[in-house]
Formats: structure tokens, C-alpha cells, sequence
DNA sequence: ATACATTAAATGTATATACATACTTTTGTA
DNA sequence: TACAAAAGTATGTATATACATTTAATGTAT
């Protein structure tokens, strides 16, 4: 559906003011979706992305930094963000042995569990996605990442 | 920048998840640009949204529901969202007296004069996005209108 | 070794947000 | 007319987020 007609509005300044309403939009419009298919497991979209960036690692491990730099929305508490993973179950936190001030997370069990429970509803998941064919996918990929320059 | 060294990951399970990926990021990266332009004046993007819609309607007036649907980011709880630029005295509320469910909410001049600074700044932001040039900008939109069906 | 700057992570605090629920007024219907 | 249902808005509550500050460990220059 026309940007227009989402949000009412039929009257752009230029191409550039509509196409920074219409990132906006589409990537709340994204958000959503995600946020779907990870609250049956009460996790945010935060959340599960810190999850598969720690299962993503070699021994499954890395720095509260290193995640930070990883994640989509990089944001500045990843610390508490880290606590309420715990709180489930689904990371641990190791003091790193050759720099104190470093704390290594690490997924648990339960956390890869919970990955491949989301994961097994992906397919469900991209098939929203899929209005657009695969050269229009690789095409929208490129100008996004030529936007951001 | 290419979305795998935004944010170190160069594998995706195909293009639909790099695309899911990317739009969240890059609207991530489009709100923060368009924070950065009202956190002068002490406004979210959202309020400033709401701003702009009042000053778009004929007689800068219309119902708490109608700001809703003409939002780029519906949430649920306008009402407070009103209350603080009520605070701010950018806005004002008057029960509509035909039907006295609804509440009318009207830009302040002061409201007016705020948009009119943050304004100012607008092609300055739009350079941002000036790494596409118009017709990659218009094929962006098009995609993206066509993204979400 | 000491002092000072830097880095990594955590915390305090105010505000924003999601989601359910409540309140008031209007509408529909027997 | 009465009364249930719906519509429009507001509120309660728990959690998330932004931004500044703090704590602790390490690096570096003297």
C-alpha cells in the first residue's frame, strides 16, 4: 500500500521527505512483524537479536562491547539488557580472566532452545517479505546500503 | 555502507533476511537522524509528527483518533503523547461539542512557530539523504510501497 | 611506583512505550 | 424508554529506552 495512503497524507515535499517517512514507516511496519513471532517466548526483538549474535559466535562467546557493536539498534544499555537474559535463563555472564573489566556472555542451552524454537516459524515469517521478488530484495538491499553511504 | 559491515555479521539466510535486517537498521538510522533535528527543542519525532499533522488540517484542528491513523508510528496511547505538548503549550483540547466523546486538538501559534524552526533545518537533513539521487530515491519508495503489499 | 587518562560495564533517573482496562458518551434496538 | 453495545479517550502498570553519571580495571607517562 502507497505510503500516502497509510498515514493519510498526499502531499510530500519532494521525493527525499517521502522517502524518509516511508523508511520510518516500513521499518516500524518491520518491527512489528518481528515482534510477533518473538512474544510467545516474551522476548524482545532486542533480546532475540543479542541471542543469536551470542550463538552466532565461536565457543558462543563474546564481550557486552562486542554485542553492542553487532546489534541492529545499537543501543547504550546492553548491560540491562543482558540482566533481564538472564533472568530467563538464556545467558550467562563470566568475568574474562584477562581483563576484568570485560564480561563474557554466553549462551545457555535454554537460549539456543529458544533460537530454534523462533527460528522453526522464520519460513512463516519471510513469506511477508516476499511481494517482492528476489531481484527486487537485492535491489532494495543495495539502495538502502547506498543510502545510509 | 553495506548492512554486513554495519553491523559484523556477513552471512544471512538468503535476502529476505538480510532485507528484514536492513530495513530495520536503516530505519533505525532514519529516526536517529530525525531526532537529532528536534532534540533541540526538546520534542520525539513522534510529537513532532502530531505537530505537523495538526498544522496540516484545515482550521489546525481534528480528533485524538484522527491523529492516530494519520501517524507514522500508531501506538496506542496518543492521549499522553497530547498531554505533553499540551504541557509545552504547543497544543490545546476542547471537547467537541457535537459529539462530546470526541476531544479536538488545535496547534498553538507557539506550536506553529516551533515547527518553523525545526523547518529551518529540513534540507539540511534531506542531504542525509542525498546519496540516492531523485530516481533511486523514487525506485526506493516504490519498492517499499510495494514491500508491505 | 604514582598519578592521570582511558576503557568496559553498570547504574540512576526521567521519560517513552506496550498492553490491558476503565470511563464517558453515543448509538442501536427491543 | 430502557438498556446493551460500541466508540472515543484516558489511565494503570510493567517494561523499555535515552542520556548522564559512576565504578572498577587497565594503560601510559613521569
Amino acid at each position: 500500500m502507497k505510503i500516502e495512503e497509510e498515514i493519510k497524507q498526499y502531499k510530500f515535499k519532494g521525493e527525499y521527505q517521502k522517502l524518509m517517512i516511508n523508511l520510518l514507516f516500513t521499518g516500524k511496519w518491520t518491527s512489528n512483524i518481528a515482534s510477533y513471532y518473538v512474544k510467545d517466548h516474551k522476548l524482545t526483538t532486542q533480546q532475540y537479536n543479542v541471542l543469536r549474535i551470542l550463538r552466532g559466535q565461536k565457543n558462543n562467546c563474546i564481550t557486552v562491547n562486542a554485542i553492542s557493536e553487532r546489534m541492529i539498534d545499537k543501543m547504550s544499555n546492553v548491560s540491562r539488557l543482558i540482566d533481564k537474559l538472564k533472568d530467563k535463563g538464556l545467558v550467562e555472564r563470566t568475568i574474562n580472566s584477562d581483563d576484568r573489566r570485560q564480561v563474557d556472555i554466553q549462551i545457555t542451552q535454554k537460549g539456543i532452545d529458544t533460537i530454534a524454537s523462533i527460528e522453526a516459524k522464520e519460513n512463516e515469517m519471510f513469506e511477508r517479505f516476499k511481494t517482492l521478488n528476489e531481484q527486487e530484495a537485492i535491489t532494495l538491499n543495495n539502495l538502502l546500503d547506498k543510502l545510509r553511504g
